[in-house]
DNA sequence: CTCCATTATGAACGCTGTTCATGAAGCCTG
DNA sequence: CAGGCTTCATGAACAGCGTTCATAATGGAG
């Protein structure tokens, strides 16, 4: 029965994501720990590499899974027949929620780092294109005259700016806005990034 | 000799964090080995721990450092006699200077966290000071009717915003504008920050 | 039931950071 | 200068990690 096999293994795989992404979840990724994982999971410690190339791969996935979630969270935040402007304002304060509910599964997304020399594969590379599918169209909206690569171009560094404002209020050290300015600040920032858009 | 002793122990320990500082300009963070660390410093393997708790207290003395040297490139970076724009837009350029010049070490003040629970020392929290030292002042003539509270709150959130553009360009796996696009999708950010002071 | 291919297992390995018994070195005193 | 005592540097030893692979268990075919 090869079709039981293969359904065998995808259940382990599964298992295995499921425990890797509660481990992450409750301790972050430094308490990801390869005889954890597998114990959680019910199954020997070598059958991890069964499954996955190594620790890293797993990691991979979960993120993957969280990036989906992410972006099922950011498309359903998306308000019905509101302005451009709305719309992005709408998707960064879904992007703070998200973060803030799930902070070691968001942070293990960015944090975590493929041994120098090896890069990300291709499949991974392109699941976080849902951090900026849903900003480009409301830029669009905003910007008429730019061409769809600046447009991603310009996608990217909106993301990246909210990103970055997130991301030190979470972890900076002494830079980075207290928690409870956070919504304000991204919305502060929303606000002068959109109406750069139009000179009026 | 007590004077000796001191002198002896401060020699050691500047040598631990030049061969630190080296060991991750050349293979990064995860490259940063205790054994290999005190042969480079040339002293025995346990030699690092009379001087260091452990091997995150030494990481945090590169940093220190790595964060100094960027303070000492964005202050000579301010031009004289210019805008309060013009002064925000070379250090933002400055900063991108830094982190392209020092990837590396740039890379460790930021993705080097200390075990889950134990928290960054006073100290080093204050290192992180530089970073938003100089926006300060031309933030503040922009804006002339914001509390120093309200200022600090805001430079913290314009430096997130270029940071978070940089750190994504250079460690974003599918977001992340190019490399040769940084520098100017830097400027139009910071043009977009400042013009939203200044509602002309 | 028997045999064989396939898969799961966990002891073992090499590499970590960290500790601490040991020995060397220096310093004060008689 | 000798002797004793304190202080410090040393690296073997340890515990924990990711990863491998000889071995055992498994389950379908004859």
């Amino acid at each position: 029965m090869r079709n039981n096999a293969e359904s065998r293994k995808d259940d382990l795989r599964n298992r295995l994501i499921d425990a890797a992404e509660a481990l992450i979840a409750e301790k972050g990724l430094s308490g990801l720990k390869a005889r954890d994982v597998t114990t959680a999971a019910g199954c020997a410690l070598g059958g991890l590499y069964t499954v996955f190339e190594d620790l890293d791969l797993l990691v991979l996935h979960v993120n993957a899974r969280s990036l989906a979630r992410l972006g099922a969270a950011l498309r359903t935040a998306i308000p019905t027949g509101a302005t451009a402007v709305g719309v992005l304002q709408a998707l960064a304060q879904a992007y703070v929620g998200f973060a803030k509910d799930n902070p070691r599964l968001w942070t293990a997304i960015f944090a975590h780092r493929l041994p120098e020399g090896r890069d990300i594969p291709d499949w991974h590379r392109q699941n976080h294109a849902v951090l900026i599918a849903e900003i480009i169209q409301p830029i669009a909206a905003l910007r008429p005259d730019l061409a769809p690569d600046a447009l991603r171009i310009r996608a990217q560094t909106m993301f990246a700016a909210v990103h970055g404002v997130v991301q030190l209020s979470m972890h900076g050290r002494y830079v980075g806005v207290p928690d409870h300015l956070l919504g304000s600040e991204v919305a502060a920032l929303v606000t002068a990034m959109t109406r750069a858009f139009d000179p009026a």
